[in-house]
RNA sequence: GGGCGGUUAGCUCAGUUGGUUAGAGCGUUACGUUGACAUCGUAAAGGCCAUUGGUUCGAAUCCAUUACCGCCCA
């Protein structure tokens, strides 16, 4: 056995095992058609942001599943990756030009997008270094980026075959402009808050008279672009107004007044400045009435020549001076406070201007409706099953998805112009002739590329033979488990389905595990702008990865959000601690015995048994757990084993067992150190650096053997012994009961006193000497006695199956145990009187099981003798 | 406005098919170092299971209602 320090240096542990497994190439996957494959792809990291903890849980959550199939022999393919998050990056790519001075244009795309690359290699890097830290298992052999050359190809193949199965088109419309990073976004990037606001009620006069129109508005600087005032045709007010036109204030420009059944009578005045450019509604009005789209804005969201004096100006800056001017011209009839809901781009948090402009879209309906088949028929899980609601609910009103992007930093659209004609070319590979051709300056959504993950990443080529040919491809898809958030639902999971189905002809993965979110100690969401997200490489430095690992998944349960402060990092540091300290005295123990009985002459007692009980009682949860995706059960499952069972009762009572028979002690310990192993096995894919180190310290073997392969323990249910696990339950009963009987009396625990102990419960069996004996040693007590009590001075305690009897020497606070013994007293009468309330119900004997009556009864005269003997001692 | 969650001990949460004197961890209190562990041990205190109603012999658990909190979609 290697030396067993007393404390565990997690830190230089991890660095250790972390480097050995990867130099050591042991998580990479090969294709071997003689086992099982477990394959998942990594959700891919964002290289814009450091890992948070919210990732660590995710992560975790994947390399427990695969670490715990490894075990169970199969081949395990955990791809990694990160992703080119296009927004983002070139958001920072920017502001580092304009720290320097400089525009993109001034640099030009070659040298912006070569920027890009160094900023994945740098930050990239850093991320790929915190999963490394978090001990995952992934083979890093596979690792993958959404803009390297392989995804590259994937999505022009996808490109143009969507295109030419005229599933891609490109059009006019009115899409989510985010005017600061001054692209389209897609209707899944943006988020409503609520904003207080104004409404501003401005006079457009009917022309010719000096009657007027009021109309409401929170926007009063796109009225250069209406085209229209619109009104409800119910409307009784707007009724007999004819056909008319009114005049565009400012732009004293004529408009009409038109009729539509969108108009909300209820709202404002009724009526509706229509500014078809500028708003989804209003361009669907257009397009019904033949209306002109008057576009007044730059990208930036300035107005544009037709905003006349207030060209140039920023939007926000534009509404003040605009509402000044119609105030002077008194075109403003009143002004209100306004709560309504605001769209905000989610990467940049930019007011989204509705904007009106030619983009790339993806067809949607055709390729959700098998995508919604296979996961209400449930070839895909959702866990928890709740989503499936929220996914048909996308799927079923889906609409087209706007991919395109007016970036440089992602992958360029594969369209080309002519420059002569405008004919359009798309092909994977450009036009020969391509001095002749212009390619589309857009590039894709980010989710493009990611949405072909479960097989891009194995290289799939859009190519019949090579495909068929491509063994990996073939092994691994469909992945086994995708876990990830459920923020992304419809960004990434649900475009997964659709593609690999269209793609792959199968689905991409079989259960979708949706993780918690994290949030802080005080329910927030972790986020940049408040800085309450702790670095997790910080908390690993301070706790050790595994302790956070494990903490995680002990505070996560499915479905829910987990509530995160770096302290709970505590709760899994003290239970490895524990679970050091526990692997030390067996280790010590371990040495310290060495010759004794031989194995044929050493008896397995009631200790041996139990625990074996308890063992396999446990691992049944724990596979039942683990199938489940119940990780917070199986780790709440574990520790409490670890924490009671192993440590507080089984190592206590072999303590005097070993003690008691010093020839028994090599097989004691033996029989100890098996059953700690077996832990080490249960807990290495939660725990997987100190249950490596534990496992090398017990077995001298080289480090490229790893716990990591070594058979799951399996439960086996002949093993389970409910008898003894009662059995055990009496000693625990006992023993705690003295125990309270002691420190109610003030007796300290290193006093030695004597103890009657006498069964009231007739359903319990007569416990052995052995267990007398353990009760005599656990509780120090220098006699034990299963007798009446003589008479002296005792203090007593009634429990459910035992009544005690404690010497005492010193006084007793009669008073006290008066008081403790009434109270007592009251609780069981007046438990005693619910059973009886039960039992005299005809309804309840007529109609409950024969079972329940059963113990009822039982729970009754066994109350009954209590209070029996309580009253007892009480008149004494 | 539509949908989905949640409300159980001071805090964070378990409680999976209805039958428990409703559990855990942290925190609190008291005692404790006899060689695995003070990142520990022993014990204790602490709950009208959000509200109201219903189903049932029996409800923290099922149904409905209300209130509050959170998220998603429009």
């Amino acid at each position: 056995m290697k030396e067993f320090s007393p404390k565990y240096d997690f830190n230089n542990a991890e660095a250790k095992w972390q480097k050995v497994w990867e130099d050591n190439k042991l998580y990479e996957a090969k294709v071997d058609k003689t086992k099982k494959k477990y394959s998942v792809v990594i959700p891919p990291p964002n290289i814009t942001g450091i890992l948070h903890i919210g990732h660590m849980l995710n992560n975790t959550l994947q390399d427990i599943f695969c670490r715990w199939k490894r075990m169970q022999g199969y081949e395990v393919c955990w791809v990694p990756g990160i992703d080119h998050a296009g927004i983002s990056t070139q958001h920072v790519l920017e502001r580092e030009l304009t720290s320097q001075g400089k525009t993109r244009d001034d640099i030009g795309r070659e040298a912006f997008v070569k920027m890009g690359w160094e900023w994945k290699e740098k930050y990239g890097g850093i991320i790929l270094k915190q999963l490394r830290k978090l001990g995952v298992s992934v083979d890093w052999s596979k690792e993958r980026f959404t803009l390297d050359e392989g995804l590259n190809k994937a999505v022009r193949e996808v490109f143009v075959d969507l295109y030419k199965k005229g599933l891609i088109y490109r059009g006019k419309r009115i899409v989510n402009w985010d005017p600061k990073a001054q692209t389209a976004v897609s209707d899944d990037e943006i988020e409503y808050k609520e904003k207080r606001d104004k409404l501003y009620f401005i006079k457009y006069y009917i022309a010719g008279t000096d009657k007027f129109v009021t109309v409401a508005t929170t926007r009063p600087e796109t009225m250069f672009g209406d085209t229209a005032v619109a009104v409800n045709p119910e409307d009784e007010r707007y009724k007999n107004l004819g056909e008319v036109n009114v005049i565009l204030p400012l732009a004293d420009k004529e408009i009409p007044l038109i009729r539509d059944s969108y108009v909300d009578k209820e709202f404002g005045t009724g009526a509706l400045k229509v500014t078809p450019a500028h708003d989804i509604n209003d361009f669907e009005i257009g397009q019904r009435h033949n209306l002109e789209a008057i576009n007044v804005l730059n990208k930036d969201s300035t107005l544009n020549e037709y905003g006349l004096e207030f060209k140039g100006m920023d939007i926000f800056v534009a509404r003040k001076k605009i509402v000044a001017k119609l105030q002077e011209l008194n075109l403003i009839e009143k002004i209100e406070e306004l709560t309504h809901n605001v769209s905000y781009a989610s990467k940049s948090g930019a007011v989204i201007e509705p904007y009106l402009s030619d983009q790339w879209f993806v067809s949607m309906k055709p390729l959700a409706k098998p995508a919604l088949k296979v996961v209400n028929d449930g070839q895909i899980k959702f866990h928890p099953e709740r989503w499936v609601k929220t996914y048909n609910h996308w799927m079923e009103n889906v609409r087209d998805w706007c991919i395109s992007r007016q970036l440089w930093w992602g992958h360029q659209i594969p369209i080309w112009y002519h420059n002569e004609t405008g004919e359009i070319y798309c092909e994977t590979e450009p036009p020969k002739d391509l001095e002749n051709w212009t390619q589309d300056p857009d590039v894709l959504d980010t989710w493009f590329s990611s949405w072909l993950w479960p097989f891009s990443v194995f290289g799939w080529e859009n190519n019949k033979e090579k495909d068929a040919a491509n063994e990996q491809l073939n092994y691994f898809y469909p992945t086994d488990f995708l876990g990830t958030g459920a923020d992304i639902i419809f960004l990434w999971v649900a475009r997964m389905i659709m593609a690999g189905l269209e793609y792959m002809g199968e689905i991409p993965f079989k259960d979708v595990y949706f993780n918690s979110i994290v949030r802080d100690g005080q329910g927030r969401k972790m986020s940049k702008t408040l800085g309450n997200s702790p670095d997790p490489l910080d908390v690993i430095q301070k706790y050790g990865a595994d302790s956070m690992r494990f903490t995680l998944i002990y505070l996560a349960p499915l479905g829910n959000d987990v509530l995160y402060d770096e302290t709970n990092t505590e709760i899994g540091r003290n239970f490895i601690t524990k679970l050091w300290n526990a692997g030390r005295f067996i280790a010590m123990n371990n040495e310290k015995y060495t010759d004794s009985l031989s194995d044929a002459e050493y008896k397995e007692d009631i200790i041996d048994e139990w625990i074996t009980s308890r063992l396999n009682t446990s691992l049944k949860s724990i596979e039942d757990n683990l199938k489940a995706f119940r990780l917070n059960d199986y780790s709440k499952q574990i520790y409490n084993f670890v924490w009671s069972d192993f440590c507080d009762w089984y190592i206590e009572l072999i303590k005097i067992k070993a003690n008691h028979k010093p020839e028994n002690a090599k097989q004691i310990f033996e029989k100890g150190r098996e059953n700690y192993l077996t832990i080490l096995k249960i807990l290495h894919p939660i725990a997987p650096v100190v249950t490596e180190e534990l496992w090398h310290i017990f077995n001298d073997i080289e480090d490229t053997n790893s716990i990591s392969f070594e058979a799951f323990p399996e439960m086996n249910e002949s093993k389970i012994n409910l008898k003894v696990e009662n059995e055990f339950e009496s000693l625990q009963e006992l023993v705690t009961g003295i125990r309270n009987t002691r420190a109610e009396n003030n007796i300290s625990n290193s006093k030695k006193c004597t103890v009657y102990i006498n069964k009231i419960n007739d359903s319990i069996t007569e416990l052995s000497s052995d267990i007398l004996n353990y009760i005599k040693n656990l509780c120090n007590l220098d006699e034990l006695n299963s007798a009446a009590k003589p008479e002296g001075n005792y203090a007593s305690k009634i429990l459910p199956d035992y009544e005690i009897y404690l010497s005492l020497e010193g006084l007793v606070d009669k008073a006290k145990q008066k008081e403790k013994l009434e109270k007592e007293l009251e609780n069981l009468t007046k438990f005693y009187s619910t059973l009886d309330k039960k039992l005299s119900n005809e309804g309840f004997l007529a109609k409950a099981a024969p079972q329940v009556i059963e113990t009822e009864k039982e729970k009754q005269n066994n109350a009954k003798v209590q209070i029996e003997k309580i009253k007892s001692i009480l008149n004494s």
